[in-house]
RNA sequence: GGGCGUGUAGCUCAGUUGGCUAGAGCAUCUCGUUUACACCGAGAGGGUCCGCGGUUCGAGUCCGUGCACGCCCACCA
């Protein structure tokens, strides 16, 4: 070896740790990558460089869920992807932390409810509620109160999603946080108000709306589920006014009788064609209401002809509209049956031919809630003297059980009341065709994520209900003018100037008034309703940008790359979040939707607390690291639904070790430099590239599943396993004394550089998945070597790494070598010895084509299997490719030492 | 009731545009251990690719149909 050849540089072995220990690593990186900025945004970078990322912001109120650790981290591999591609990689935290998920939990936690007519109470600081006061009444607190303690709360759950997500090493940019309850996110919330109002996009109505009893907020459509729940068709007996005729409809709601405003049947059904025009009589009540034909009355159910009443459903409310029927509302917001009095000529809203029986019957079910009222009226309908038409007690037959889906709140434990209520709503009816094209205009992966989104917009049957009657969230920055007689004026709303956002009607006076004009007649009165949660959060892209707050940002982040989301949110978060988009700057608000799929249980059912399935992630993160969790998370592809397996995690925690052994070889490797010339290097080399423009393109299509996939795959087989085996000899020829002449020297030194380039370039694609170990591996001569301290700073490898190695001779050089290599350690297996035993001969058969072929590379595959002697065989019945090792003898065992 | 997805080895999952003699890991069995790694290596066994029908020279892959499971949605009589 001539003099002046340089050495590469090698680490000690023994300056390594003998075990990787991932405990230490995480803690040491986390912090350096913390001082170091590694993943901060750069907002002078322009926008074709940047990658933006509108991550969602996680409801904290919600527990910590082994699913959050799943997608969250399918994010950040994206992440880290497009990083090591040169991006600027703008990627947040915010926190959900208004809205009734947070409210429900204070409720909870502290056992209180809040009541605004409870005066405050200064520096009230609860602790969690213990059993026994659970079992006694909530502690009633102010508006104030309740809000502060909806904050003391958040911040301790934002707290615990924080370590979850340092724990995984998500590279979020933690100086951008956010708070969906913060001042910036209520201006810009606000703000959206303000835009829609001006354009008309706004508007406020009385209207039978969707309402939780508990809550006592009204929802909105996207908010609602159906549940399968039991119930009872109960057949009541009708008379008809001014005739001794009757009829009998079935109810799953005998204790709506009393809001009984009309009678409908199919106007073919010929059982009840004649009564069409004349007026029903009810039983208990003797309320008079008209029977009228509608082509929604399914002649098959129950008796084909129903009750319409105030209202028991969506399709009561439309027959309640198109009919001009009366409104005779029964439920109380809270869920209960309201005071109501029946006299002769309906001047109160409740008309009955037999006043007295019908107020002395209602007197049963008054107060009562929607439950109890049922089996009370039920008790009822069994008094023969509640008849319309006899003496025959109403409800006639038998009451038949059935199943049937019932609407509630999906965060909600009562079913849904329709209730007329005045309502803020945002216009989303008439722009209906804009959003199914702005759907198509982003990319959904998978694809038929899409169909979710199209299916739920063509179907919109309402606007958005964007107003709630609760406390904890964004205020609706409008007051009403009070009339001389103290009314407010709804069709005039005063609405605030952007100057004073982010405001509070309750506290902040509108323009144009004085403050001591509140509540007085001839004043104004503030809205004290508060905006639905998704009206805030369905700005996250906007949030992030700044957008009004500064153009010169918001150009540079809006409209972003990508939002990952789960499936079940597409009808509310990235529908209202397309919607927003679409009002305010006809724009779509990301190009990408990333949908993740769930983690269900073993069993493949869905994990939910209720059956006690779930898993907690941070003992479990805690026990196998990051690594190996993340890469549990990156093995699952995009959009579906993975049995939680912790096998998974245990192959994940072999790799990391396997990466921390190779690397350790590979590095502390000492020889000549040189570039890679020997054939079988080049021919790994070139299996490497094609490897890595796989990846890469799999990458842009953010298949980060299939990249782990193959990179791990190709890790164990084509480099551990085999490569690495294949080009020891050679690379240890220098430490060994073997490297006097030239060809020696550059063909260990080419032995050396390829297994660096190998180690090199696996490093960093597996760094997005495997932050952790790649970097510690990395740290130990690359980052020095090649001048970039971390990884996830480096280059994704691309056509620069392989530019300067020379393409094969033969393609095929690395399989047939590997073939051989297989051949001679299934010929040691058979023979059940050891694969480090040495061999004195064997005779290596192929056929001839395949020999000639292999002849190259065949010298590594005889030192790798320490064949002393060997002889070729030329055998024409094998096919391509293929090769056995006949006749072996092997040396003893060498003694144990 | 409508829409979408899934069904491949005992288990968890890959299988691009139809070329498969169907793969990987785990688990099982056999063998092997001084020098990167027992948190290891070599090897073996294991499958009517949910059923049925069709298109094709050829189907795990395309079409039709049925079944099972899951999810989303739907007008509570």
């Amino acid at each position: 070896m001539s003099a002046d050849r340089k050495v590469v540089r090698a680490v000690d072995p023994s300056q390594i740790a003998k075990h990787f220990d991932p405990a230490d690593v995480q803690a040491r990186f986390n912090e350096r990558w913390e001082e170091e900025g590694t993943y901060a945004y750069d907002p002078s970078a322009s926008r074709e460089d940047s990658f933006v990322i509108d991550t969602p912001p996680p409801t904290v109120s919600g527990s910590l869920h082994i699913g959050h650790v799943f997608s969250y981290t399918q994010t950040d591999v994206v992440a880290r992807y497009q990083r090591m591609r040169g991006k600027n990689v703008y990627y947040p935290m915010g926190w959900d932390d208004n809205g009734l998920p947070t409210e429900r939990r204070v409720q909870n936690y502290y056992h209180v409810r809040c009541d605004p007519g409870t005066p405050y109470e200064g520096g009230l600081a609860l602790e969690a509620a213990t059993a026994k006061q659970r079992k006694g009444p909530a502690r009633l607190v102010s508006r104030k109160n309740f809000i502060e303690l909806c904050e003391v709360l958040t911040e301790i759950d934002e707290q615990a999603f924080l370590d979850l997500w340092q724990k995984v090493g998500l590279s979020v940019d933690w100086t951008q946080e956010y708070r969906t309850i913060g001042d910036r996110a209520r201006t810009l919330a606000q703000h959206s108000f303000l835009d829609l109002w001006r354009k008309g996009r706004v508007y406020t109505q009385f209207a039978p709306t969707m309402w939780d009893v508990d809550f006592q907020t009204a929802v909105a459509q996207a908010e609602v589920q159906d549940r399968e729940l039991p119930g009872a068709y109960h057949h009541l007996e009708f008379g008809v006014e001014g005739g001794d005729e009757s009829f009998v409809i079935a109810t799953t709601r005998p204790e709506l009788l009393p809001a009984c405003v009309g009678v409908t049947a199919h106007p073919e059904d010929e059982r009840y064609e004649h009564l069409f025009g004349r007026n029903a009589v009810t039983p208990l009540f003797f309320a008079p209401v008209p029977i009228f034909p509608s082509e929604l009355a399914d002649p098959e159910k129950g008796s084909g002809i129903l009750m319409v009443c105030t209202f028991g459903d969506a399709t009561d409310v439309l027959w309640w509209r198109d009919e001009g029927l009366a409104m005779r509302q029964v439920l109380g917001r809270a869920g209960r049956l309201m005071p109501v009095r029946f006299d002769a000529d309906g001047s109160e809203g409740f008309q009955s031919l037999q006043p007295d029986k019908a107020n002395a019957f209602y007197e049963q079910i008054q107060g009562k809630r929607v439950k109890q009222a049922q089996a009370a009226i039920v008790e009822l309908l069994a008094d023969p003297a509640g008849s319309a038409t006899g003496s025959r007690p109403p409800l006639c037959r038998e009451i038949e059980p059935i199943q049937h889906p019932v609407k509630f709140y999906e965060q909600g434990d009562t079913p849904l009341e329709y209730l007329p209520t005045r309502q803020w709503f945002a216009r989303l009816l008439d722009v209906k065709d804009e959003m199914l094209a702005k759907g198509e205009e982003i990319q959904w992966h998978p694809p038929f994520m899409h169909a979710r989104y199209r299916d739920w917009t063509e179907n919109l049957s309402l606007d958005w209900s964007i107003s709630r009657q609760r406390y904890s969230g964004v205020a609706i920055p409008v007051w009403y003018p009070l009339d001389a007689e103290g009314e407010r004026d709804y069709e005039n709303p005063i609405v605030a100037t952007e100057e004073q956002l982010p405001v509070d009607p309750t506290s902040d006076t509108p323009p144009g008034y004085d403050e001591s004009q509140r509540n007085q007649p001839g004043g104004f009165a503030a809205e004290t309703d508060i905006f639905d949660t998704w009206f805030t959060s369905s700005l996250s892209p906007q949030i992030g940008s700044h957008w009004v707050l500064d153009p010169e940002r918001h150009a540079k982040l809006f409209p972003a790359d990508v939002r990952p989301q789960a499936h079940e949110i597409i009808r509310t978060w990235a529908f209202y979040t397309i919607a927003k988009a679409l009002l305010h700057e006809n724009q779509i608000p990301w190009k990408h939707v990333l949908v993740s799929g769930w983690v269900l249980d073993p069993d493949r059912k869905k994990m939910s607390k209720s059956k006690g399935n779930t898993v907690t992630p941070v003992p479990l993160v805690e026990k196998h690291n990051a690594d190996s969790t993340r890469y549990w998370a990156a093995s699952a592809r995009l959009g579906v639904d993975t049995a939680f397996d912790e096998g998974v995690f245990k192959i994940g925690k072999r790799l990391v070790t396997k990466i921390f052994n190779a690397g350790k070889f590979v590095l502390s490797q000492q020889g000549p430099a040189a570039p890679v010339s020997s054939e079988l290097d080049r021919a790994f080399v070139a299996s490497l590239r094609e490897l890595a423009a796989q990846a890469t393109r799999d990458f842009d299509d953010f298949n980060y599943a299939h990249v782990l996939q193959n990179t791990e795959t190709f890790f164990w087989t084509h480099f551990t396993d085999t490569y690495l085996e294949l080009a020891k000899p050679r690379a240890r020829r220098f430490v060994d004394g073997e490297c006097d002449g030239e060809d020696e020297a550059l063909a260990c030194g080419s032995a050396i550089a390829a297994l660096r380039l190998g180690l090199d370039v696996l490093l960093r694609m597996f760094a997005p998945t495997l932050p952790y170990i790649t970097e510690e591996v990395w740290s130990w001569v690359f980052a020095e070597e090649k001048g970039q301290p971390t990884i996830h700073r480096a280059p994704w490898p691309s056509e620069a790494d392989f530019a300067e190695i020379p393409a094969p001779e033969n393609p095929a050089s690395f399989d047939l070598a590997v073939a051989a290599f297989t051949a001679i350690n299934k010929c040691k297996a058979d023979h059940e010895v050891s694969m480090g035993r040495e061999v004195e001969r064997l005779v290596l058969c192929a056929n001839p084509a395949t020999l000639a072929a292999a002849g190259p590379v065949l010298a590594d595959v005889f030192a790798a299997t320490r064949c002393r002697e060997h002889r070729l065989h030329e055998d024409a019945a094998l096919e391509d490719g293929v090769f056995e090792a006949r006749e072996p003898s092997f040396a003893p065992k060498p003694p144990k030492r």
